[in-house]
DNA sequence: TGTACATCAGTGAACGCGCGTTCACTGATGTAC
DNA sequence: TGTACATCAGTGAACGCGCGTTCACTGATGTAC
């Protein structure tokens, strides 16, 4: 869907090669720091060659950035597929996001980078979560203050959570308890129940990768 | 305490100008992004004097960080002083992140934008909340989930709701509903108890600014 | 108070290099017959 | 299967300008007598 219609395979090459490259380096400097060269040199090819498949050096950053977030919304949606509670689909939404960041940390790194994104209800990865809250609030299975402020509660710890999983040095065990802790905090301020909480936070069958 | 000791006058008005128009710069772009041309010309200085004050443009964007971080630090600080109970610290710190961010857009931008912050516990600016929190689980009144994972919650929280007063367009009505629900639903999460989080977010005597 | 001198900070022209972008050329891949 | 030709994508040298940094000079501020 992002590549363009039908690439070569040889420019397919080409430019994997040069979004792998682009990867690695924007996962440890913003794009401005970052010379083509760098990129070209990494990923093993011809200074021109970068411009057979980018416009320019902000389009190839926008370009990698587009491409992780439709891979994480791509994640949650399949993991979400088929969930018809609310909360569940919540619940499992943060999980997801948690295991792509330990699985992916340079994208990652690359999808926290490019900003903006917790804030924004009109955003389209959050566009789905701002429904399943929604639907929480009519079914009246949050508390009242979830109402109006749930949805930036629960991405701003989507996001919090993230940034601390993709630091280097964590070990699994520990990971796995932020993110349950995670879980189980943030659905109880939302009001659920403080052993309904404990469960959905526990459970993980339907959430696993893929 | 940020400015080297004795500026004169002269030199300290010319630093003021290259400072403000750094914020207004900084507050829309990132740092790689701006030209000292640019700077200088906001602050309507020589080139040359830019250089009298700041080793390089990081140096700049760092001493800008720094001082944001400082300030908030302060009012931070000195809004719980003598405060004991951790419990109204916590809540406390959050109320006057959110006022900073109302009242300076700009520099909270800056502030935000120097990354990084949110995960780390022995960031300076984190290290009272830390505090706050282990005091607060060696006292009993947080829940288990809390003790390991609580201040990644809270700075996760803190940052979003600043990050969201931070944009434009916010109608000052709407804004202090957020900064209650926020407060309600992260202490909720804590396992504090309903209407003792409602309480403690209504409350604000005592962190309202200065 | 006035004069001479020292220091401090501002100024902007000049420098030079890093880096984004272009382009003429080459080799590889694909197609027609 | 073989040959000729067209297209597609890679290559890297060359270009040129934007921008960080320097520096010699000037004017302002401060101090000594």
């Amino acid at each position: 869907m992002l590549d363009q219609p039908e690439l070569s395979p040889r420019a397919a090459r080409t430019r994997a090669a040069l979004v792998a490259a682009g990867f690695d380096l924007l996962a440890a400097k913003p794009i401005d720091a970052i010379p083509i060269d760098e990129v070209v040199a990494t990923a093993g090819v011809a200074k021109g060659s970068f411009f057979n498949h980018f416009a320019d050096k902000q389009a190839f950053a926008a370009a990698l950035a587009t491409e992780v977030r439709l891979e994480l919304e791509g994640q949650v949606g399949r993991a979400n597929d088929g969930i018809v509670d609310p909360i569940e689909r919540i619940a499992g939404g943060m999980r997801v996001c948690a295991t792509f960041a330990i699985d992916n940390p340079k994208r990652t790194a690359v999808l926290l980078r490019s900003a903006g994104s917790v804030t924004d209800r009109k955003h389209p990865l959050n566009k789905g979560v701002a429904d399943d809250f929604d639907e929480a609030a009519t079914l009246g299975l949050i508390g009242a203050a979830a109402r109006g402020s749930g949805v930036l509660y629960w991405l701003g710890l989507c996001q919090a959570l993230m940034a601390h999983l993709v630091e280097p040095k964590r070990d699994p065990a520990e990971a796995q308890a932020r993110i349950t802790e995670m879980l189980v905090l943030g659905l109880t301020g939302l009001g659920i129940d403080r052993h309904r909480a404990e469960a959905v936070a526990a459970r993980c069958g339907h959430c696993s990768r893929r």
